[in-house]
DNA sequence: TTGCGATTCAAACAAGCGTTTGATACACTT
DNA sequence: AAGTGTATCAAACGCTTGTTTGAATCGCAA
């Protein structure tokens, strides 16, 4: 039994387990599991998995702990519970170096362009972090951390974009049409995102691999530089 | 109790039920209650209420009966369950509806603005429809209808903006270009839809009354009268 | 009035949920 | 070798969920 209230764990970073569970212990076979890292690190990882394909109320912490290979009072030992073990789950390190590797472009059609392909790409790689995923499922769910998200990462990526578009529209748009272009630009490129159901289902034969996900990038800037310079045009 | 098997009541329209039960009969005190119609038809309206707000999963039938002011066992008796409660409380007149009043607009630039600000009028109007709300919300927790959504209400919605899209840019456009240009215009509109937690964070003080849905439907129609016209030039 | 089908009711049911429990197994210190 | 604290385990708890049940109540027809 954990001492006292041992919920919030302080642990050190990278600190091991201290030793392998029964229904793990696949190496006095020799066979080598596929589960890497220890119960806390496998946690967060079928988490991430599991919240950004069920949502917060659909994934169930049975589903994560059976997916993660741990026991299910493992959730509540090592975090403080499902809603705690989902807030831990959250990283905005993608997003975040996304703005910081972009920013340090020269010139603002190009820190555009590499913009919404990092972005696009963040959000349909199938086989890359799903963290990224996991707080966009978050945007449309509104329960937990939101405002949370939003003060960390979102407002801080609007802003950015709103710069970006300034670059080009110049700095004399108005608030509203401003804001209205940001969202053009968040709304074209979450489409394939949150619509990626519909998507699979109106063209099952599209797959969007690295090539697919560049030409839509590209569909994207050449869209929107040719709206943001209609705003120029006619403030 | 039901004879037999009796769910999936053959009804006739308009057929009323035969008594008012204990709990709402405020009527003997004069008293009236705002709400309308049968059972059945106050179920259907609770339900389109409360799944549009919290999505099918998150909905309860406990939270919809109370909603209805009907006893918990009337989604069983008068439909199948909560699924088919649902499924029965799906409409897509609406959205058929705007296709066929933009259809016979003349000229390509105006049947666009006219549908864009119609589709986002439904999307937004928090008075309005939640049918329409109702099945967006569908479309990113697909795992009930969306099969037959897409089929009976999305893929035409595609194809009519598709030929939109046509009218503007010439029939000689690519079908990977075309399409990315109707998911353009799709995700900046139901951007406002799926983002209004967010945008309502981000911006408090913003609220999508009639103008404001007016200003945003002229924005998206310009950007993206700008982006047809620069994908029309660059084939 | 009596009977009957349709409808509504309070209550309970079975299943699944997140969480808790007390025992057990391990690494490490003394 | 014994003791201590950490980590994992199977099992159960309390609660909510969708659904079912059998009785009660209504309109209506015979």
């Amino acid at each position: 039994m954990p001492p006292g209230k041992p919920k919030l764990q302080q642990r050190a970073a990278g600190e091991t387990g201290r030793f392998m569970p029964s229904a793990n212990n696949l190496n006095i076979l020799n066979i080598q599991s596929d589960i890497s890292g220890n119960t806390r690190d496998r946690l967060l990882a079928a988490a991430r998995k599991v919240f950004s394909e069920h949502g917060f109320q659909g994934a169930t912490v049975r589903e994560i702990c059976r997916h993660a290979e741990v026991n299910l009072a493992a959730v509540n030992y090592h975090f403080s519970g499902k809603e705690a073990l989902f807030v831990a789950a959250l990283s905005f390190e993608p997003l975040n170096a996304l703005r910081n590797s972009v920013a340090h472009e020269s010139g603002a059609k190009v820190r555009l362009q590499r913009f919404i392909e990092g972005f696009l790409t963040q959000l349909m790689n199938e086989n890359g972090t799903p963290q990224c995923q996991l707080m966009m499922r978050e945007l449309i769910e509104p329960t937990l951390a939101l405002d949370n998200i939003v003060q960390e990462v979102i407002a801080p990526l609007h802003e950015f974009v709103s710069q970006l578009v300034r670059d080009v529209v110049g700095a004399k748009v108005t608030p509203g049409e401003l804001r209205r272009c940001v969202f053009s630009i968040f709304g074209q490129c979450l489409f394939y995102r949150h619509s990626h159901a519909v998507i699979r289902r109106l063209h099952p034969n599209l797959h969007y691999d690295k090539k697919e996900i560049s030409a839509t990038a590209h569909h994207i800037t050449e869209f929107t530089l040719a709206g943001l310079r209609q705003i120029a045009e006619n403030p």
